[in-house]
DNA sequence: CCAACTGGTCTGGTTACTAGACCACTAGAC
DNA sequence: GTCTAGTGGTCTAGTAACCAGACCAGTTGG
């Protein structure tokens, strides 16, 4: 009986095994690339033998998953030319699964929510455990970012560097993650939207009253300065997707 | 520039493919089972025909997979007789990672201060949001769970479709999967923990509790019946672990 | 116009997996 | 103790994915 429990049952480990291929997980790497904005159209792709050696597999491996991609028409690959990205509408072959397997379209509101939540009791740790050289770390992240005003992948590095610093200072790894995985999942639509003007200026700004209050091991303060940044991104993002939704019914 | 940043960072997506084998995936799977105390020390396993059929590989992949478990002495395969579980002892080729990759083996403290904060949230909602059909399923599953009181493996999967099914009436997917997943990180030790006296029947009396502030809309008593509940299970589960380390340093 | 760099194609090889057949051992029923 | 059904063990032939390298053809920028 306790056997067919474990064969029979959805979900369970026994289910078919669907395995993904080199190719398919490279294909989805890039693509996540894409959708998170770190790479937009327009932007040319290192060779194929670049690539291929920077991560570790054969050239006709980085052919596959660009084969993939070129053929939904996400880059454009020509002979002789640079490998160009040219739609970020990458569909299901999007942003890695963060839970348990499939990749799963939250809600922007439900992320939103799930990441204020978080970010509050993330805020009440660290004011009191984070460490001086922490803080130290954090500053010169945000040094960083200042002096990536004008590269937008540069400071998207940063910001996340920062994001998870400050994370890891409450000292609960699950904690931390968690944050770290709600954040990474807004990285959808960001590239476009600290394009606005005057908004990579503004998430500094925010930055420094986080880092502020983590000097000063405010808890109050720290929760409302990730609160009240954690809104602003997601005005910022509500308003990218408006205007997308706009274009697209035009 | 830009090229070389996403080259040449840590943790980026385009770092080294480190790539795992179907059989890999498979030993990984049967490593859950034995950790998450679905299948005990002592427990057969179905026939490698059976399981390649179910797992939609050949057989000789399950072979390869078993042979991966037998190597590091968790299972014990012997020709003509059916293959055991010896050791539940499965090391890093355990639970499938959380997030974003690796496992991580956290804190049970953090887990235990994730899992309340997370409950509390989705205690809130679901008071509110619950629905009718949801409470007539929920009370199906704690009679499935009294069914199963002289199974443990039926219980176990009773209980997590109970909790799985509470946290959904949150009507937030995020906070639903987050909490899911801390469930499912605490599955280690849980069997152990239910094998102590009167441990189901403690369980089934909190489930009545928690499903019975659901119908009454009480979120107050919802989030006390799942703090107490998750309170409990932490015990519980620090007295498993104490007792598996006294029973190592003598 | 030319050279350097790019993608495109091809060859020979290895590894992982598949499907099936057949052999040898175990466990339980009688 | 014998027998049978079911089990694991071994082998063969085949396919798919990946690898490394060589060479060809197109693009781009000086």
């Amino acid at each position: 009986m306790g056997e067919n429990a474990l064969l029979a049952g959805q979900n369970t480990p026994l289910e078919k095994v669907t395995h993904r291929s080199v190719k398919d997980e490279v294909a989805e790497r890039f693509a996540t690339l894409i959708a998170s904005g770190v790479l937009n159209v327009g932007d040319a792709l290192p060779s194929e033998r670049e690539l291929a050696s920077t991560m570790g597999v054969s050239r006709e491996t980085i052919r596959g998953a660009l084969l993939i991609l070129s053929t939904k028409g996400i880059v454009s690959v020509v002979q002789g030319a640079r490998t160009k990205v040219v739609s970020d509408d990458v569909g299901g072959l999007g942003l890695s699964a963060f839970f348990n397997g499939l990749v799963t379209e939250y809600a922007l509101e439900d992320v939103h929510e799930g990441r204020l939540m978080v970010e509050e009791r993330v805020a009440r740790l660290a004011a009191q455990r984070v460490k001086p050289e922490t803080l130290a770390a954090i500053e010169k992240l945000i040094d960083a970012q200042e002096a990536a005003t004008g590269d937008p992948v540069r400071f998207l590095i940063a910001d996340r560097a920062f994001h998870t610093t400050v994370y890891q200072s409450c000292g609960n790894a699950v904690l931390s993650d968690l944050a770290t995985t709600l954040y990474s999942y807004q990285l959808d639509h960001r590239r476009r939207a600290i394009g606005a003007p005057g908004a990579i200026a503004q998430s500094i700004a925010d930055h420094r009253v986080i880092l502020a209050a983590l000097q000063a091991g405010d808890a109050d303060a720290l929760a409302n300065g990730l609160g009240v940044h954690e809104r602003r991104i997601y005005d910022s993002t509500r308003a990218v997707l408006a205007t997308t939704q706009k274009k697209a019914s035009e």
